[in-house]
Parts: C-alpha cells; sequence; structure tokens
DNA sequence: GGAAAACAGGTGTATATACTCCCAATTAGG
DNA sequence: CCTAATTGGGAGTATATACACCTGTTTTCC
C-alpha cells in the first residue's frame, strides 16, 4: 500500500466562516441523531421552543427573532404546519399571520426535551461548561456581524 | 412608552447547536456579500480552496476533507462544475471520480481572495484575533463530536 | 477463479437557507 | 380622502445539506 490513504484530517482553513459552518454540520449531526425518535430536527425544536418562550408571534417576528430570513423561516415552518405542531392563522392586521404552538407541538416539545437534554449535557461535558460559556460570548458578537438592518440593539 | 414593540432581540437560547447554526447564517451572510461580485459563495470558495491547497482529489475524499457527507458535496459541486470551475474526472480506479481545478477555477480564486481577505479582516478586527483563536480551538472540538466512522484522527 | 464483502458514487427525496420579484394591506402626507 | 410610501408576506429559483437506497467495481478469501 502506499504511503497513506489514511484518514485525510480536516485541512483547517484559515476562513472563520468556514470553520463556523464546519462545526455547525458536525454538532447539527449530533442533535439530529439525538432527536431522531422523535421526528424533530434541532432547527425544527428551535422554533417550536421560540414559540413556548415568547408565545404567538407573526412570521417575520419568529424570523427575526432567530436571525433568519423571512422567507427561510416561512418554508421552515411548513413540516411543522404539516404535522400540526405549529397553526399558522391570519393576524389582526390583515396582512399578518400568526405562528401558535398547538397541542400537539407542546406534546412534541415534552417528549423531545429529555432527548435534547441528553444531547445538551453530552456536549457539556465533552467541551465543558466553561469553555461553551466563552463560545457563547463569541457566537454572540459574530452574530452582531450579520449585515441586517436590526443592527446593534440598543 | 408601552413595554416595546422593540426590535425583538435573539432570545438566548441554550441550545449549543442552534446557537452555533444562527451564529454560521450570520457570518456567512456577510461573507456572501462581499464576495457578491464574483458570484461566488463562501461555501465554493472554501471547496475551491482545498483543491488548490491539496490537489485533485476524489469525491469522498474532498467530502471528508471538509466534514461534508459525501453526497452533498457531489451536489455542491455542480454549480462549479457548471461555470467549469472545476472538472470532474474518471479516476483510475473505475469506481473513483477526480476533482480538479481547472484554469478558470483559478482564476476565480485570483478572483475572489482579495474579497476574501478583506472580510476576513474586518471580521479579525471586530473579533479580535486572540478570541478567534480561542474559537477556532473550541470549534475544532466541536468537529470532533461529529458522529462519524472517522473517529478521532490517531 | 468465483462469491461475498467492502468501496465509490449517483439518484430520489426532504429540509434549510436566502435572494428577487410580486401582491395586498396599512399607514403617512398632502 | 386619496395617493404614495411602507410593511407583511408569498412564490419562484438556486444553493446547501443529509439520508436511504441503488448500481457498478474492486478486494478478499477460500
Amino acid at each position: 500500500m502506499p504511503p497513506a490513504a489514511a484518514v485525510p484530517s480536516p485541512s483547517a482553513s484559515p476562513c472563520t466562516c468556514s470553520r463556523l459552518r464546519r462545526a455547525a454540520r458536525a454538532i447539527t449531526q449530533l442533535y439530529d441523531v439525538a432527536l431522531a425518535p422523535t421526528g424533530l430536527r434541532v432547527t425544527q425544536l428551535s422554533l417550536l421552543r421560540t414559540l413556548q418562550r415568547r408565545g404567538p408571534m407573526r412570521i417575520g417576528e419568529l424570523a427575526t427573532v432567530n436571525l433568519l430570513d423571512r422567507t427561510a423561516l416561512s418554508r421552515n415552518l411548513d413540516p411543522l404546519a404539516a404535522r400540526k405542531l405549529v397553526a399558522i392563522v391570519p393576524g389582526r392586521d390583515a396582512r399578518t399571520r400568526e405562528v401558535t404552538l398547538t397541542r400537539q407541538g407542546t406534546a412534541a416539545l415534552a417528549s423531545a426535551a429529555p432527548l435534547w437534554d441528553h444531547a445538551q449535557r453530552d456536549v457539556t461535558r465533552r467541551i465543558g461548561r466553561s469553555r461553551l460559556d466563552e463560545l457563547y460570548g463569541v457566537l454572540q458578537e459574530i452574530e452582531a456581524l450579520h449585515p441586517s438592518p436590526a443592527g446593534p440593539i440598543a
């Protein structure tokens, strides 16, 4: 055999963005595997949780809170609406539509909670609480790099 | 003033994965805006760079190096192949296909380089070199969480 | 040397994400 | 009040990402 069919190591790219994306891919796998029994992805769980924490919201509002493009969010809701985990009803302003967590959505959250918790604990154990806290700080600064109209929140 | 129709702030989710994804979305925007004149996305630039650094590679190899699913990578190559920035030719082993950077690909890299550099400098300036270096350390550990067969590289 | 295992890739499908363009409803200005 | 600007959202399109399943090729191993 020639010197090495060795496992190619991820070449350290100097690009902050690529590194972040790579790490995001990796950790998404971990959470999605953990959540698989619920049929929820971590992205979906995240949306349901926002609704639980903050109550019914308009589409655009939910998008802003999650730093997601409005149209992207709209599409992310499709599978959740299809499974009736959220309901989308017209708001008082005839332009708007309100997203609400349904009873099934709440139930799905409840059943996903321990699985999420397990994954989160696993990550915390393996990375370490303090390093994670540092990480969160930097990530928040990075979010502020988003060229969105929202800008820094006074 | 009533409490606030204020700009909804991104609610701090306790989920490491969601936070990483959010930050990745935000910073991706920054790089993609910077690279827009070249018609390259940061994801595409990243692939071209890997090819430049490491030379022609098989599909699966390029996927592994980038911690990307093989089929995802395969599809990511489509727009690059369509623009003839990469060429995909059969390898010696009749099962394999080799991806190579074309002359146009090299040219595209050259024209994107200063734009990427500007974005990267901007990020470095705003976040700070030392914090970025810390970040890279944690991100690397997070990559190791990937439930891939590659596992830790001895 | 032939059959089973291992390997490299592709296709179908589903979700995630963002941009551009478009429409309807509301609000601002006069 | 009426028009123009603003706002909320949808549809079309393109890329990014992964899984399950399938096909063809090479290796292994007897």
